[in-house]
DNA sequence: TCCTCTAAAACGAATACTCGCTCTTTTAAG
DNA sequence: CTTAAAAGAGCGAGTATTCGTTTTAGAGGA
């Protein structure tokens, strides 16, 4: 009947950490099913039974990296929906790219992305989560829309609901063809993307 | 050294597509690693030995999936692509739209090129054959941007390398909403890019 | 008489996870 | 400050299972 003899939570929260950033290089490297939970205790230098206090199964490592990999597009494409001044919708795809961009390399977090979209077609709950975080990228997208049609960059009568559909749809598009093919940059892109829409962008657009 | 007492060439076929077929179920329903041999084996009602007849190795059975899967899409967009009169932007992205839609039903193609893509950031050469295939969709949607152009949809110094890469990257956007998220049909997708075009296709555009 | 296919067993390698143990940290008493 | 005990933190050999694949021997058809 003495005090609690615990370790400090930041230590707790650390360890937790650290097997979570040694899972995600891993998942990174071989994807879910090619890694083995040895790979990633022993990448986290830990051992077996410290992984296991931490997380009680591989699925539970998974499910917690897909909510961080979300989580991150979901700060991103939600500060750009609040901003104030909320930017053109060119330059609103433009940081958007810019974001992409910057989750395509080797250790960025759009090739895990990809899995979490392949593990969603078999897990009900991944698929549950995945769902409603998409309708809040997409709804993000909406407000940027809603935003722009009162601005007068869009016709008074175009759907926020659709436009936001296409403009979030815009982006996986661009980083498949930039992460599976040798897709256009994001220069080259946005210049298609202007070419379609120059008319309304001539007396509203974005500088560049 | 007597006559060449085989089988016909039509069963030996027909046994190897008895066997893709029963993977591509499989596959849909569990994914590439979550299925077994034994799996494929039962749903096709052979037996190992007959398998492993067809197919060296689990890996060659999912190259090949893979490859029919992008198969069917290549075919779709290059018909598109080759028609003599090329309809008009809208259209084409209504046609393309529509077999995206055939393909994301609980059978469809579009949840194996998921897997596909996922697994092609761990295989080199499937790697290698999906960025091919991906720039040759591109390069359809290109030349549908260029004979757009000369038609006068779009600007005359538009890019159709740009214009092409944007259409086309509308297809996996729109796919992945539908797939994982309550995203809009076809046709609200369709109103939201009109949206953004219609002063072009207002002297150009489809009927509908 | 080949060839195809079956049925079954066996293979080694790899898997996720358990469990009893040791070590370290923390608190409370002397 | 020293000390001791309690409990959580960490360890890693071990378990049972599953995997892809090979191998066997034989049955049936062209």
């Amino acid at each position: 009947m003495c005090g609690v003899p615990r370790v400090s939570d930041e230590h707790l929260a650390a360890r937790r950490q650290q097997i979570l950033d040694a899972a995600w290089r891993c998942f990174l490297r071989n994807g879910f099913h090619a890694t083995s939970m040895q790979d990633v205790i022993n990448e986290a230098g830990l051992s077996v039974g410290a992984v296991y206090r931490y997380f009680r199964s591989k699925h539970e490592l998974v499910t917690s990296i897909a909510e961080s990999v979300l989580d991150g597009a979901d700060e991103l494409f939600g500060a750009l929906a609040a901003a104030e001044h909320p930017p053109p919708l060119l330059e609103v795809a433009d940081r958007a790219l810019e974001f992409v961009d910057s989750q395509l390399g080797p250790d960025g977090a759009f090739r895990l992305a990809v899995q979490v979209w392949s593990e969603s077609l078999r897990d009900p709950a991944l698929a549950d989560f995945v769902s409603r975080m998409y309708a809040g990228f997409r709804g993000h997208f909406v407000t940027l829309a809603r935003r722009a049609r009162e601005a007068g960059e869009l016709p008074p009568d175009a759907d926020p609901e659709a436009v936001g559909a296409v403009l979030f749809g815009l982006l996986p598009g661009y980083a498949l063809q930039r992460l599976l093919s040798a897709g256009p940059d994001r220069q080259t892109y946005l210049t298609g993307l202007r070419a379609m829409l120059d008319q309304h962008v001539g007396h509203a657009g974005p500088a560049r």
